[in-house]
DNA sequence: CGACAACTTGACGGGCGTCAACCGGAGTGG
DNA sequence: CCACTCCGGTTGACGCCCGTCAAGTTGTCG
């Protein structure tokens, strides 16, 4: 348990920065953290609903999705995480996940002990206030995706999808803010956005068609977009990430 | 700025208590938060989208809902509050607020000021601990809200509703747990369900055909409460109540 | 008793789900 | 190096759930 890569706790690290005003002690006690590194295939699961863990995993690598059950089968991706994440601080304060957390593409992951981590909440405040307020802009993005389904039509929450990802890439240093690659299925789209893969593949085509993207494999470039925001109703407010 | 009202924060202090643990002197600092008591009446906004306040209320008595509009003028109820809940500690940590709250029915509320309060969860750890777990469990509330909006039929939709209302309002003392009162519109329902007013109506009166609940005005009974939960897919641990 | 909001019910249409078929690329094994 | 497999993507036909529109009805507050 110590730390095999100098940077690996690094995307994590610039994200609490900008969260909270830390000093260098915060910064210095924040590196001093234990971790274990671990790389994992997609399709993984890294937190299981109802499996309590005493470690916190910070995503290093890859794109991991939150994701919910309905007893009848059907699942819904609550979020998407990328490199800088953390994963599950919730599970810092309720025992119990009340989702899962899966890798999307191969990962790599930062186990930090919890004892050690709410050790560190307790000596520093301003790291504390920073997770907190990363798991209050969590809670922003679920607002906005509980609009983003419950009142978008179809083609609207494509481009919202789309628009939010661009602009969480961008921040996370991953790709440009016009040109990005978007690492999970169309029917993992789907599952995030309330509908089929059939009508997502039909709304990413009418989005293509109309001249707002261009596509080629997983490659999306955006070529109009304030056309593509003004579809999508996308205001980058929710995400707090000025 | 004194207390008006010596029992105002009864029902936020009973909420924080079963959060975390607290000892006497974090009772005691935190009934000795001042705060004024406002009565509100019903369609009053609590906090407005992009407006900050210095202000953090504590909803004493009433209902309340958080919403989100599209530009094409949908709204999205995200959340329905009611006595003792908080209403705005995120905006402890986020400056602007990215929602609206607005009065349900005529309210009561205990505006608490924001550099008391983070004062306040400087000293005491625990109470920031519970205050934290509140804001989690609400972020666990809203993926729930995006499973139920992007995943479930309507009927389900409606009935997983009141049955997560039920819950929340035997906790927190009002009502039973197969007998309450629905303060809102049906309209208010269909905003926070991704639905129309009318579908609404058709749902309800189809679960009651069904012989799940009666309803007379907005009181609504539950008649089967085991098959109600079904039809929801109903599992409370997203509530952590326990 | 009049006004207004909320609730109720029916008829009709459309957006999106479902089903089904086919394509294309990546991995695998002979 | 090629055949096979499999997963994901693509496209079309058809149907249903729920939105829309419209016309009452009920209830409440003045």
């Amino acid at each position: 348990m110590t730390a095999i890569s100098g940077d690996a706790l690094e995307g994590a690290i610039r994200k609490i920065g900008r969260l909270a005003r830390l000093d260098d002690e915060d910064f210095r006690m924040f590196e001093a953290l234990p971790f274990r590194v671990a790389s994992l295939p997609a399709g993984r699961y890294l937190v299981r609903e109802g499996v309590a863990a005493d470690e916190c995993g910070l995503l290093v690598q890859g794109f991991a999705c939150r994701h919910k059950t309905t007893a009848s089968g059907g699942r819904q991706i609550v979020s998407f995480h990328m490199r800088g994440d953390i994963l599950d601080i919730q599970l810092l304060l309720l025992a119990v996940p009340d989702h899962n957390v899966q890798a999307v593409t191969e990962v790599r992951v930062a186990w930090v002990p919890k004892a050690q981590l709410r050790q560190l909440i307790r000596q520093r405040p301003s790291i504390a206030d920073a997770l907190w307020r990363d798991t209050l802009i969590d809670a922003s993005i679920f607002r906005e995706w509980v609009l983003n389904v419950g009142r978008r039509d179809a083609r609207s929450r494509i481009a919202h999808l789309l628009c939010e990802f661009a602009a969480r890439c961008e921040v996370a240093g991953l790709g440009s803010a016009d040109r990005f690659e978007l690492p999970m299925t169309q029917e993992m789209i789907a599952d995030a956005t309330g509908l089929t893969g059939v009508h997502v593949n039909r709304m990413l085509r009418q989005l293509a068609d109309e001249g707002l993207i261009t596509r080629s494999g997983r490659q999306v470039r955006i070529i109009d977009p304030e056309r593509l925001r003004e579809v999508a109703d996308f205001d980058p407010a929710y995400l707090h990430a000025a």
